[in-house]
RNA sequence: CGCGGGGUGGAGCAGUGGUAGCUUGUCGGGCUCAUAACCCGAAGGUCGCAGGUUCGAGUCCUGCCCCCGCUACCA
């Protein structure tokens, strides 16, 4: 049975550029996109910039941009280095759309109608030299209960101790320094405590893991606040209709992202109908996103989406954060790297495997260790996986003329072991093992760089040419399996193996074939070892 | 007593009651087809500490110690 899936990943915010915890991300999820079209399902891929808000806003003022070009400009240099990391997003479109704009009011007027909407009168801080109202981020002062300085609106790092920001005391604003004053508006709320059952019923159903779940269910149990939806002008965003000077804030328009992208790619493909992916159940909906926006994706917004009369998600699958040489990414600390930096030492399928060697369907952080990742790469794509491939059509061409034969019996069960992994690694990329997937797969490359080495075709070929090209097509069949497995992973090094091989490109049902009295080509390095050094380079380049 | 996650051979990890395992690194050997790669073998751990439950604990319970996240540019 075909299954029909709609992906996500969480929309990166368009305020800066791609880093390696972005790629995170996408590369997990585009695995598991991949993955799913090679087994044969209907897998789109959507994402987008989230481009509102109050830091988009000044951000694009700094920079004596118009907002609209700022985005724009983000927006072309995220879709190329995700290009560059073949990321196979099928849309990646914008927030700043119409679609967005005209989703976003349908979905937060049905909630109004519905009765989920309601207005509260809020004091805020609001600084007179930028004429901004400051939200808890823009604020800092002392903190009220143990006087530690330069705190945040929220809660003090210090003593934890959580306050609103009115408390502060001495407090200023972040973008002038200067003192602010308390100024009355009116706010719009989303009263999700309307939806208790709605998502609490949904979080049964196994949409999340366990772990996810229990936290989420200590959410719930503490009880829902409502939601503060509006922004008072100057504000980067929608407007709020029937209302003046509101916007809506940006976490209300940022995954209705996720629709409107949807939307805007089925009116210009025509590949399918809007309606079909987000309204019927024959879609299964995955989002992939960071433990940070945990509580948006699983309170918010199965509140929105059923609010708005869509359907909500089959899957929220929530990784960790990445980390440098077991340091959490930063500029200051010196662990921060860029997509950009990355590509311009390094190749992309390397960060993907290494990733994936990595990944589990657990919220865990991920390290980046340069060493690890050197003797990783080295080791396992290079050593054990390419060099399969380099070592046996080098004997092809010197004793076959580049001809493969047939598969001796003696090594049915060679490949016949290989394949038996099939069921498990396809269990692994389905449930996000991704790292139990790739022992498995290396498991299979040693089982045949045993087999070539017991064998020794190089010495069989000095008396027995036709046995010695036997026993490379055999091996040359567990590399193509191997490269079947892989193939999620490192898209780019398997298509150099099935020009290599001749062969078309691979899908999962390949894993039922072999190949047999064909000619191939001579090898070209598919990719080269690297050097630790190399490595440390890209860090704050 | 704020909440949460974790401490297993040099490094990175797996292992939820029954002879401590994997990858990498180190050392020795083999091969010479291959990108100093591949194959075989060896050394290396009282599983943070102390109690307890059990015929038996890395695995369960209690207490303690230590690290990390919950907070910036960030996902």
């Amino acid at each position: 049975m075909t299954r029909k899936i709609l992906v996500t990943s969480a929309l990166p915010y368009a305020n800066g550029s791609i880093h390696l915890g972005h790629l995170v991300e996408h590369i997990q999820t585009d695995i598991f996109v991949r993955f799913q079209r090679l087994m044969g399902n209907q897998c789109y891929y959507m994402c987008a910039d989230d481009a509102h808000g109050t830091a988009i806003m000044l951000s694009a003022e700094k920079s004596k941009q118009k907002p609209e070009d700022y985005i724009y400009n983000i927006r072309k240099e995220h879709i190329q280095d995700f290009k560059a990391f073949n990321i196979s997003h099928d849309h990646y479109y914008s927030t700043h759309s119409e679609e967005n704009r005209i989703l976003s009011e349908e979905i937060y007027l049905k909630a109004k109608q519905s009765g989920a909407i309601t207005t509260k009168e809020i004091k805020q801080y609001y600084c007179e030299q930028t004429n901004l109202f400051l939200s808890d981020r823009f604020i800092k002062g002392r903190c009220p209960k143990c006087h530690e300085e330069d705190q945040y609106g929220d809660a003090c790092e210090k003593c934890f101790h959580t306050y609103d920001a009115t408390e502060l005391k001495e407090p200023y604003s972040v973008y002038s320094g200067k003192k602010p004053v308390i100024k009355n508006s009116i706010h719009y709320f989303f009263k999700l405590s309307n939806f208790k059952d709605i998502i609490n019923n949904w979080l049964q159903e196994g949409h999340v893991t366990d772990p996810v779940k229990n936290k989420l269910q200590e959410w719930l149990d503490v009880g829902l606040k409502d939601w503060d939806i509006s922004r008072d002008a100057p504000y980067f965003g929608f407007r709020i209709p029937e209302e003046t000077n509101k916007y809506f804030y940006v976490w209300l328009d940022a995954p209705i992202g996720y629709i409107s992208t949807t939307k805007n790619w089925c009116d210009t493909t025509k590949k399918e109908s809007f309606e079909r992916i987000w309204k019927s159940k024959e879609y299964e909906i995955h989002h992939f996103i960071g433990k940070d926006i945990l509580y948006f994706h699983t309170l918010f917004w199965p509140a929105l989406l059923h609010v708005g009369g869509y359907q909500l998600p089959q899957k929220v699958n929530v990784h960790g954060f990445l980390t440098v040489n077991n340091e959490k990414m930063s500029k200051s600390r010196g662990t921060f790297i860029l997509a950009k930096s990355y590509l311009k030492k390094l190749n992309p399928e390397f960060l993907r495997y290494y990733y994936a060697s990595k990944l589990t369907s657990a919220i865990d952080d991920l390290d980046f260790s340069t060493k690890d990742f050197t003797n990783k790469i080295n080791s396992d794509v290079l050593g054990k996986v390419i060099n399969i491939c380099s070592r046996l059509s080098a004997i092809i061409h010197k004793y076959g003329e580049g001809n493969i034969s047939t598969i001796p019996s003696g090594a049915k069960n060679m490949l016949e072991s290989i394949r038996s992994h099939r069921k498990k690694i396809e269990n692994f990329y389905e449930t996000l093992e991704f790292s139990k997937a790739m022992k498995e797969i290396m498991i299979c490359a040693d089982i045949a760089n045993q087999f070539i080495d017991s064998e020794a075709p190089w010495s069989v070929a000095k008396s027995d040419t036709k046995y010695a090209i036997e026993i490379c097509t055999a091996g040359i069949n567990a590399c193509r399996y191997i490269m079947i497995y892989l193939k999620p992973v490192l898209p780019n090094i398997v298509e150099g193996v099935e020009a290599l091989l001749n062969n078309a490109p691979y899908k999962w049902n390949d894993l039922d074939t072999t190949i047999e009295t064909q000619s191939i080509k001579t090898y070209h390095h598919l990719a080269s070892r690297i050097t630790l050094e190399e490595v440390e380079h890209i860090i704050n380049m």
